[in-house]
DNA sequence: CGGTACATTGAAGGGGCTCAATCCACGTGG
DNA sequence: CCACGTGGATTGAGCCCCTTCAATGTACCG
């Protein structure tokens, strides 16, 4: 599905584990518990709902394996993407702890899940408070990524929108082991970018034009490439901080 | 500041509390807990920074009294203002979460504020864990609002972004008694308007005429009324389950 | 009384939309 | 092996929503 990950780990370890544990040093108790929350496993197909809105949730999922969006349909069929999920994100969160779903999560590739009931989860803040801060903060993060994507859409042009959003995938994705240096592997479309970003496809597709004419992003059989990453986040004024720079080891220190 | 709650309650009770009992039946015991929280105070006065980008801090605030704004300046003086935290909000989710703050709060009016500090939430999970839960929840309340108003900016016309945008405003202050059936008192200029929803300042006031004009919305002397619910509803399409219909009752029998 | 903050209005222009046609790769069934 | 359908990329023409720039009005305030 992508690049190989830079580092070689045991292939016990899930998406999930991975990422968090790059943030913190965990003790092995912990990294057993964590890996044992994800011991079921369920498999949605391409284009099929993980989670549908309006329906009733008491479980969170993790998204082990495979791409999926949040999205929200509106009446008239303009449909606007929240956010793109990646292996090691949580699935259903805030959606979840409403009564109903707020917003639709399908699949956009085959997607293996596993489903963390809430009362387990709640149960983690008693036995192991410092997965639970964790677990926590990442929430504090797709929290900031949504605070992020509005600015985007809210006060930047087609252009800067377009590069901002490859930049964060790009960084996302390489915090996961899932991209190189500047390029990924990922079926995004321009009807996808188009509904993530608030442009029409007919003008995604002449952003992504400029883009190329300027030798800064080539897209070419679902591999994206950007050539100038320097370039591309001068121009999209974008700061990688709100995806790393967490202070969750000084928080867990303190519990 | 605004049109008297329409419930009395003693007067130690605090926004936070008011708020958060709505929700959730507490005891005697986790209201004096949610209460001691809040003990210490602060006066922050109008435009100054209750949080200000790029700095540290290991504590969020509560707000107690007044308006303030989340909002981000761009490099080249454009504003997005990604959220209004009104009385019994929390502030610093999620930029206090980071090593430095992602965003700025400054306060709109006059804000008597309540610092609590990382390491005391912690240790809520343990000793009151429905009261945890609930903080936790209102973190996801906040996200939820993020979502929303991504939405509106991303895929609604400037009619349908005003409309939606006060219709917010106007059920998150009924919660809190701060409106009434259909009007509320708040210093919105029309530049706030503008950069909340991604629109110049001369095209918000020639989108609020349309709105005078349909008899939909009238703004006198800082008084928002909103003169057909129903109509301004419908033509935003509205849902307001992101702001009540959440389902922390569950959540918190679970535990 | 001048300064500041905000609302209002007009003119002109552009960024992005809508509508529509075309093209291409791919899969599928006859 | 070809015909056909489908999903997606691409391109053009026309236009409109909203922006930018600029001027004016109007309170309020030290």
């Amino acid at each position: 599905m992508a690049p190989q990950p830079p580092t070689a780990k045991p292939f016990s370890i899930t998406p999930l584990t991975r990422k968090i544990a790059s943030f913190v040093e965990f003790s092995p108790v912990e990294i057993e518990v964590l890996e044992n929350l994800q011991s079921t496993t369920r498999l949605v197909r391409r284009n099929r709902e993980i989670v549908s809105e309006g329906r009733n949730y008491d479980t969170l999922f993790v998204l082990l394996d495979g791409i999926a969006l949040r999205s929200r349909i509106l009446r008239d069929g303009r449909r606007q993407v929240l956010n793109i999920a990646l292996p090691g994100d949580f699935i259903g969160f805030p959606g979840c702890f409403f009564e109903s779903a707020l917003y639709s999560i399908p699949a956009l590739t085959d997607c293996v899940i596993s489903p963390i009931p809430f009362a387990i989860l709640v149960g983690l803040f008693d036995r192991q408070p410092r997965l639970a801060a964790t677990i926590f903060w990442s929430f504090a993060c797709e929290a900031a990524m949504y605070a992020e994507h509005l600015i985007d859409v809210g006060r930047r042009s087609a252009l800067e929108r377009v590069a901002h959003f490859l930049l964060e995938l790009l960084t996302r994705l390489q915090v996961i082991g899932l991209a190189d240096e500047r390029s990924f592997r990922m079926p995004v479309t321009q009807e996808l970018i188009g509904d993530a970003l608030g442009l029409s496809v007919p003008h995604v597709n002449r952003t992504l034009r400029q883009l190329r004419q300027d030798e800064l992003v080539r897209i070419e059989e679902h591999v994206v490439i950007l050539q100038d990453v320097e370039a591309l986040a001068a121009l999209a004024d974008f700061e990688r901080s709100y995806l790393s720079l967490f202070r969750l080891p000084a928080l867990v220190a303190q519990s």
